[in-house]
DNA sequence: GTGAAAGCGCTAACAA
DNA sequence: TTGTTAGCGCTTTCAC
């Protein structure tokens, strides 16, 4: 087992100083010809690499960034990460993975222990926790330090920095707007406790549309989900109090627990029952029938929100100007609406 | 934005030399009570943190660990970084995740790129380009160099090192005799092509259950799926030249296309067909009917390939003995099979 | 053209 | 009890 070649190691074979050594290898002109093509030959031959972390000292930076996601089986976030490894990788960045698991606390310790030194940057999305207790100390506080903090998602207005979101509002509107122009009036909503703020927004299009429409929100007809362990009986239980013609969910899984529920109680799908979900992932296209979507370009929100922090990382001026970017989304017709 | 607080600052604001903070932070008896106390409070005041790259460089680890996996929206390997994270946080290790994206020289770049004194050690597992070419240099000179490395599920004998991986023969034996005691005879397999290790191990483990219960194997039941865009057109064809009473595919997007086809054809599962896929994921759960699979366990292969590489970290004498664990699965019945 | 020295932030052996 | 020094691997300024 050889260990890693060091300038010093290289300096003493070839009885040069060190710095001699770490020019020539820069291709510094201060080097004369010949000594410099000696030392790359030999560093070349040793298969010599500069250590990382000698750099990172030195330079103040890492080229690397962190994300903190609440949960990484989950299609949309995966698709995110995917986006940000990707644009990532092209500006020599290295991504670092973090789960809060939805919990406030592992979101402060793994944030305030990576903010020590271990990277650049952060890109985010808010543990449930979090945002139920609205505190957002540690993130403030890192801003503060001067690192810089991408939100995406699940944001909060609380914290100023960059964003990248949907406009949950209006593409909520856009599906629900639909369900009516097909003429379906009684809309179930399925969606998630108010203070999660994606939940809570698509929540407001739903009702904003339906009033806008002139029809009366029915508080009965949405269903928030607390806790996902018994998704089935609660959704078995809106279904038994409730009837619908078309049900939207904020996620692929509530979607196809409806739909599951709905054959299961002999409805026929699309015909006595229509289905749009959030999140276009592989629930959704595999789902017999599958799901109507709305495409939220999970990939392309991990491409920009990795772009707006490199930006922000290489920037000379610290610019405390901050964007909150949205992306487009689309309804994307599968087996569940009728067209 | 203030930036982040050294032992040199607290050293100068409060008079001491800087190895004096050093100790007194970590509460040595060398320091008196009184200093100890005086820097101790003056750090938190401040929130001291130390800096972790300096760490790093001094200690010589990085107390971060790499996984290198060919895709991350994918449940199975979305679960085993699930598995790894969990692990390697209990003993205060990052994780880093890079994509391979089935592509050899992305899995080069990013591991040489990494073993360059960024992390302590990676678990991978091989990207299929890599798998076809054979190529492993890469690999072996990271080990060579005395950074341990960890394989799960798609491994290669020609690597000698600690791997996590399931009896794929077994696990496929136990699905197929288990079509056969029920009596069907034209069992359909949908899988990888053979240079994909787990592809051909379990095609091996097809064709040796049929021999064994004196089936005769008939190449026209295997469907070796080269490129994943078009599945369902590869698949409906696979139907349309055989018949089948039970078809086994080896991930779930290849079983969930398999149901797709055969209800559209008008079969009816499980009693015309019955069904069994390796990975107990969101899609065979969720499906309807929901799939019959063999149960990976990839959350607990993640936490075993972490915690088979921390203690490589951290034992003291390194040690040129390498394991393969192997974790037990399980035949999980859904609605595709008849019980 | 080459090398010595300082410094990035920290630890630890040794000296005072 | 406290401080000095050297060193982790590298870059860069400034002498020689």
């Amino acid at each position: 087992m050889k260990k890693n070649l060091t300038l010093k190691q290289i300096a003493k074979e070839l009885d040069v100083s060190i710095s001699t050594v770490s020019k020539a290898l820069k291709d510094s002109e201060e080097i004369s010809e010949a000594t410099r093509k000696k030392i790359q030959a030999f560093a070349k031959l040793y298969n010599y690499k500069p250590n990382n972390i000698a750099l990172s000292l030195k330079n103040r930076k890492t080229k690397t960034i962190a994300v903190i996601i609440p949960e990484i089986v989950h299609d949309f976030f995966a698709m995110v990460i995917s986006g940000v490894e990707n644009l990532a990788n092209q500006y020599g960045y290295n991504v670092l993975i973090c789960l809060s698991n939805e919990s406030y606390e592992r979101e402060v310790i793994n944030m305030e222990m990576l903010a020590s030194g271990s990277i650049d940057g952060f890109i985010m999305s808010l543990a449930k926790e979090t945002q139920a207790k609205k505190d957002y100390h540690h993130i403030k506080e890192i801003i503060n330090q001067g690192m810089p903090v991408v939100m995406f998602d699940r944001v909060t207005r609380e914290v100023y920095t960059d964003k990248v979101i949907i406009d949950d509002v209006l593409a909520t509107q856009e599906a629900i707007q639909y369900f009516i122009s097909k003429g379906k009036r009684k809309i179930g909503f399925i969606t998630t406790p108010d203070y999660i703020s994606v939940g809570r927004l698509r929540t407001e299009g739903y009702m904003r549309t339906l009033e806008a429409n002139g029809i009366d929100v029915d508080e009965n007809l949405i269903l928030r989900i607390e806790d996902e362990t018994n998704i089935d009986t609660v959704i078995e239980e809106f279904f038994e109090k409730n009837e619908f013609n078309a049900v939207m969910a904020v996620n692929e899984l509530y979607a196809v627990n409806v739909l599951k529920t709905a054959l299961k109680r002999g409805l026929k799908v699309p015909e006595d029952l229509n289905i749009i979900a959030f999140t276009d992932g592989v629930i959704s296209k595999n789902s017999i029938p599958s799901i109507s979507t709305i495409k939220q370009n999970a990939f392309k929100m991990g491409e920009i929100a990795a772009k707006l922090l490199i930006q922000k990382l290489e920037s000379e001026h610290e610019n405390e100007h901050y964007i909150t970017e949205v992306i487009s989304t689309e309804l994307l017709h599968r087996e569940t609406t009728t067209i």
